[in-house]
DNA sequence: GAAATTTGACCAAG
DNA sequence: CTTGGTCAAATTTC
């Protein structure tokens, strides 16, 4: 250490960081291929080291990656474009005042808003539930193109009382219509529920807990850091007494106590995002490598109920 | 009656 | 022009 200079330094470690994202890309390719295959026919490779391997070689090149810059790289900068909880996002009423002059009277008129970027503010989770411990109310849904299930659109309840701007979007996944993929906007500024109140639970997020955390990789959202996404999650309520009727499905995976009895993997199913025709026929694999991207696909049921993702394994 | 969901319309981005 | 995100009136649920 030290021998190197600061160029060399970084590109040795873009290029480590490269290749545990190359190793993630193709274990998360073969997870895909698994998880599209019955529970017998899994050959000499089996999904749980697969996710070990995939989380292993993506916390890596995180750690490359974060290791290589300081604390003004460019690169790990928020882009500038959009910040969820500026005025122009997150809540699309708020929007862009200059913009709005060209409007009659704002309130009047629907729609009236400035939709998000592509690079705003976002992270992916995909899991067989939309649980998250955290109130949702349904604004919205739409037939996406090209997707099979209809996308919702959901924004926290509290909205209006406590001015959370977080939002998350949840669809059914094509080539696995057991999962949902859930793209979440915004931070939760709330304060969800009182339910017990453990000034511990409120005050020592780090207290593993967050179902969310430990599943869901941040992509574009380069800003999120750990604490803030600790403070982000930091009502790990796995408990669906906090939780309105969309609520009413069970936490399959990453609750803080489910230390071994998961309960039956069950997804939430909204009655809209049933499938519009019949999933019989999935899509090859091959055909959809992007499709999960970067999103780590961990289902309890498939781990035999046994097996407990580490935390410590990621981070 | 209040709160949540549904659904058609509106509007911006691409 | 098409697509996707949001609004808000109407409807449903509790």
């Amino acid at each position: 250490m030290g021998t190197l200079s600061l160029p060399e330094k970084i590109c040795a470690n873009r290029k480590r960081a490269v290749e545990e994202l190359i190793k993630g890309r193709d274990a998360a390719a073969q997870l895909q291929i698994l998880l599209g295959k019955s529970v017998g026919d899994r050959g000499p490779v089996s999904a749980e080291g697969l996710v070990v391997e995939i989380s292993r070689s993506f916390s890596d090149s995180i750690s490359a990656l974060m290791s290589s810059c300081g604390q003004d790289c460019e690169v790990c900068k928020v882009p500038a474009t959009t910040q969820v909880g500026s005025p122009s996002c997150g809540d699309g009423r708020s929007v862009d005042s200059g913009e709005s002059s060209k409007m009659p009277a704002a309130k009047e008129k629907r729609g009236c808003y400035k939709r998000r970027k592509s690079t705003s503010e976002s992270y992916v989770k995909v899991s067989t539930t939309t649980e998250d411990g955290h109130a949702w109310r349904k604004y919205g849904q739409k037939e996406i193109q090209n997707a099979q299930f209809p996308r919702c659109y959901f924004r926290c309840t509290h909205k209006h009382d406590q001015g959370c701007l977080a939002t998350k979007q949840v669809q059914r996944i094509k080539e696995a219509p057991h999962m949902y993929q859930t793209t979440y906007f915004g931070h939760h500024t709330c304060r969800p529920y009182p339910l017990n109140n453990h000034p511990d639970d409120l005050q020592n997020p780090s207290s593993d807990s967050d179902p969310v955390d430990k599943n869901l990789l941040c992509f574009g959202s380069n800003s999120i850091t750990t604490d803030e996404k600790e403070h982000q999650h930091q009502y790990p309520s796995c408990r669906p007494s906090s939780v309105k009727k969309e609520y009413c499905g069970e936490e399959t995976v990453q609750c803080n106590n489910l230390s071994g009895d998961l309960p039956a993997v069950e997804p939430i199913v909204w009655p809209e995002l049933m499938p519009l025709e019949s999933p019989s026929v999935y899509s090859s694999a091959s055909t959809s490598s992007h499709g999960f991207d970067m999103d780590l696909l961990l289902e309890s049921g498939d781990f035999g109920g046994g097996f407990h993702f580490d935390e410590a394994s990621f981070f």
